[in-house]
RNA sequence: GGCUCGUUGGUCAAGGGGUUAAGACGUCGCCCUCUCACGGCGAAAUCAGCGGUUCGAUUCCGCUACGAGCUGCCA
């Protein structure tokens, strides 16, 4: 075997693309590009019962608004498939090996149905477990041959040893022992013929060389059994890197209710591919630096798997958010009204406005597109606001003099034709000058007129240039309308 | 219940016998400013508890508590 690094991921094709599986799999490709080594995608579908139609395609999609390009897969052949596993068990390739164990006492038939499996459960702490009593691997030679011949239902078990302790290394967590008489005899192989996640994945990982097999903490206590079958074939076990969990803000495993489990509903919130995959890089890894906003490419260079944390990390929005604001505002231009036109269209209907110009003011202002929609819906129609607004104690406005300036303004706007933000500056800065008033004296009551609104993107000019001169005139009657109605 | 793993501010985390216990998000305050942001500056806030080892434990060991995972013919 040579020593080039091969990891892989191994989806079942089962719905969306849960965050943890995603950051397994970019730990994965890490790991495997960090050292110039090969990536693989494989399926897992051994249970044919929980396939989701559509779900591959998800999972090519993902990946590749993820980034993580692999070398080999179902579509990219690398000299070691087929890397579907219901491909791969076509050719009877995990019977195969099953009956290899079984010859060697490592593994065995087992006839018992469904009635005496359920005869063996109990109930401990409220929940049902079973063990299983190794009843089928007393059955004779002749009574296995006899019931195999019968067509009897089977599945292969493991069988473990119930003394001593079995050992095995894992690459984070370090040396894990524990006791035979808690291995199971797992299924192997079942009553289907297909063989169980538990076989196939260690069968696959050793055809398909794969040195590192990373995956998610749950699979920790299953691990000794794994070194077992590696054992059983006399094959060294890869290197282990198991994960620690990621939660939700209760510190309970990311469910599908929360809204924010998968990559495709944090798409959907107007997250970038990017940022997602840069946040839960950080889940469970740090770098060396103060730095925290890496591209893949970044990643790659500096990722170490020994770094890798033991403890659960919290999956927080909040931070995810601000990531994702880091990146909009980095984002060149053109790319940024691509993604934000659909949200603003949603919001601004009439043709005669430059939607680009709104789109700039706001892109330091959002932290998701989504955002950006209450943010400038006063371009499109003037809110009804309350004249209280008028009145600002640190800007020293009231009705009153708000009603002053504007009725003052009023006609040195009408009598200007060039609406750009810098004309308008000149000329409402002179007026202000020449009136010996505070900036915002002027500026608060003019903004106020023509968004209606407490808080804007951008100030009086630039709204004023965006709505332009028919629409900024007509605002600023409607708020000396509403003032004198009132004072 | 059993087994396994984990526990540094609210969150992500660095550190690993002697440190003022980094940094980031968030929070609060100040500056900038026509508002909100951006940007800049600053502050509050952490070693789960108890024992042990040691001249000295956040760091090593043990116990307890709490949390999580597994205990499927799911992966």
């Amino acid at each position: 075997m040579s020593n080039r690094i091969r990891t892989r991921y191994a989806p079942s094709p089962t719905g969306k693309m849960h965050v943890g599986n995603l950051r397994t799999a970019l730990y994965e490709y890490l790991i495997a590009k960090h050292e110039g080594g090969d990536f693989v995608l494989r399926i897992e579908d051994t249970d044919q019962e929980r396939y989701v139609e559509g779900a591959l395609d998800i999972i090519y999609r993902t990946m590749k608004e993820a980034g993580l390009e692999h070398d080999e897969g179902p579509d990219k052949d690398g000299g070691f498939g087929p890397y579907v596993q219901s491909e791969r068990q076509n050719s009877g390739l995990y019977l195969k090996y099953a009956k290899k164990l079984v010859e060697d006492g490592k593994a065995y038939y087992c006839f018992c149905d469904k009635e005496r499996l359920d005869s063996l459960k109990q109930v401990v702490a409220g929940k049902e477990i079973s063990i299983y009593d190794k009843h089928c691997l007393h059955l004779s030679k002749e009574e296995v041959e006899e019931n195999l011949a019968k067509g009897i239902p089977y599945v292969i078990r493991q069988n473990n040893p119930t003394e001593g302790t079995t050992t095995f290394v894992d690459e984070i967590y370090g040396e894990i022992t524990v006791n035979n008489e808690e291995l199971d005899d797992m299924i192997l192989i079942k009553s289907d013929g297909y063989p169980t996640y538990n076989f196939a994945n260690v069968i696959d990982d050793h055809l398909m060389e794969i040195t590192h097999v990373v995956r998610g903490n749950e699979y920790i206590s299953s691990s000794p059994k794994y070194q077992r079958l590696y054992e059983a074939f006399g094959w060294e076990p890869p290197k282990y890197v198991h994960l620690p969990l990621i939660t939700d803000e209760n510190h309970k495993k990311l469910s599908k209710r929360c809204g924010h489990s998968s990559f495709e509903d944090l798409v959907e919130q107007g997250f970038l591919p990017e940022a997602i995959v840069n946040f839960i890089a950080l889940l469970g890894w740090s770098p060396e630096g103060n730095e925290e906003i890496f591209s893949l490419e970044e990643l790659v260079k500096m990722f170490d798997y020994h770094h890798v944390n033991k403890s659960p990390a919290v999956f927080d929005m909040v931070k995810l958010r601000w990531m994702n604001g880091e990146y909009i505002k980095k984002m060149d231009d053109e790319r940024f009204y691509d993604m934000a036109m659909p949200y603003i269209k949603e919001v601004i209907t009439k043709d005669n406005i430059d939607l680009k110009k709104i789109l700039d003011l706001v892109k330091t202002r959002i932290e998701v597109f989504p955002d950006l929609k209450e943010l400038v819906d006063f371009f499109e129609e003037l809110p009804d606001y309350d004249i209280a607004m008028y009145t600002h104690k640190k800007m020293k406005t009231n009705s009153e003099n708000s009603l002053e300036v504007l009725e003052e303004l009023l006609p040195i706007l009408e009598a200007q034709d060039d609406y750009s933000t810098d004309a308008l500056h000149d000329t409402i800065m002179k007026y202000i000058a020449d009136k010996g008033i505070k900036n915002g004296q002027a500026l608060w009551p003019v903004r106020t007129a023509v968004s209606g609104k407490q808080m804007t993107p951008g100030g009086a000019f630039e709204i004023m240039e965006i709505l332009g001169k028919d629409e900024s005139i007509a605002r600023i009657k409607t708020g000396i309308d509403k003032l004198k109605a009132a004072v």
